[in-house]
DNA sequence: AGGAAACTACTTCTACAAATTTAGTTTCCG
DNA sequence: CGGAAACTAAATTTGTAGAAGTAGTTTCCT
């Protein structure tokens, strides 16, 4: 009953998953692992538990990594902002998000999960924009909200379409372009 | 066969399609304008040549609009650019754009028609971008595809989701916080 | 402990026929 | 001309029975 299994576990479903999508099966992850189900069931009572916790796996993950650029000294608050802004994003490469298409179909308690960690992800960044604002560092009538659904919005498209591809741009070098225009266009 | 009447088909079946969405039929077109389908088949073939006719209508009026602005004297560089940005999506607020959901599946004709069109709407956006970069207007590494990219994407989630409502936010209003983020995040 | 494989109850696909709807036409009528 | 309504051929939707697949369990074995 290691602690490690566990954790192998869940990192194998998001390897299959990124192939396979939601319709993977705990066969599929048995074979992958090359362990049969009962192991499996050793861990976890049931798929959905499975699915359940890689949730909470990747965002412990991104609360770790947003709780360094917090603890980390010697930054201005835009270069912290920057790294927050940079790290969210890029934990999920580590998951293959354009395969959720029916996420919200096939486990609508997920969905709801993720959509709210998702959702607080943002808090931290918020927080330090408005405290930026105080400061006089963002312009006074800059709508941070509408500065997240921007982010939001075009990073979700660069992951569905081939945007990227065809412009030959890679996914770093349009992330940064995107935090720079945003980060700019608020600048008092 | 006055060609008020062909245009009044048109606009009424955009009317039609914006409660009914793409299932709508010849019978509710002929019920809401109160004629009967005969006299639609006098002026148009086919539903598919409707629909047709409607984006050559819809995009028609943008160019018109389109022109204007770039025939409008007195104005600097970036006031024409805010001003065609800001043209462009609000012609959509004639049409459900949210309802457009399986045009792909069921009319890809008109689906590519009507990318293509989207697409080249950019056109002239695009080159004055380019121009007041030649001018040292916008920034040298300013990248306009993804500028373009994040504008669309931003836009199109202002109307899929009720992220507006939600931040109790008019929709010009966000419209013109989106454009002025992207046109200040790109300046030189 | 854990792999291989079989097993069960349940859910999800498949295929296809019947029922319904609809595009486009035609008839009748004012 | 053009409205009302009937009509047809085709497409779309619906219901469903059978097949296939799968979550979770159990048995046997090393």
């Amino acid at each position: 009953m290691s602690e490690d299994q566990k954790i192998k576990i869940l990192k194998s479903t998001i390897k299959v998953f990124n192939i396979k999508g939601l319709k993977l099966t705990m066969d599929d992850i048995a074979e992958y692992m090359g362990i049969s189900k009962k192991t499996i069931y050793k861990y976890y009572d049931s798929k959905e538990e499975i699915f359940d916790r890689i949730v909470d796996y990747v965002f412990s993950d991104i609360k770790k990594r947003e709780q360094e650029i917090l603890d980390e000294e010697g930054l201005s608050l835009e270069e912290r902002v920057r790294k927050l802004l940079a790290a969210f994003p890029e934990r999920f490469t580590e998951v293959d998000f354009a395969k959720l298409g029916d996420l919200k179909d096939k486990y609508p308690k997920i969905h709801k999960k993720l959509k709210k960690r998702l959702e607080s992800g943002w808090e931290p960044t918020l927080e330090l924009l408005e405290q930026g604002k105080r400061e006089g560092l963002y312009r006074e009538d800059a709508n941070f909200q509408i500065f997240k659904v921007m982010m939001d919005a075009s990073i979700a498209r660069f992951f569905e379409t081939d945007a990227l591809k065809k412009n030959k741009i890679s996914y770093v070098e349009a992330l940064n372009q995107v935090v720079d225009i945003l980060l700019t266009g608020i600048k008092a």
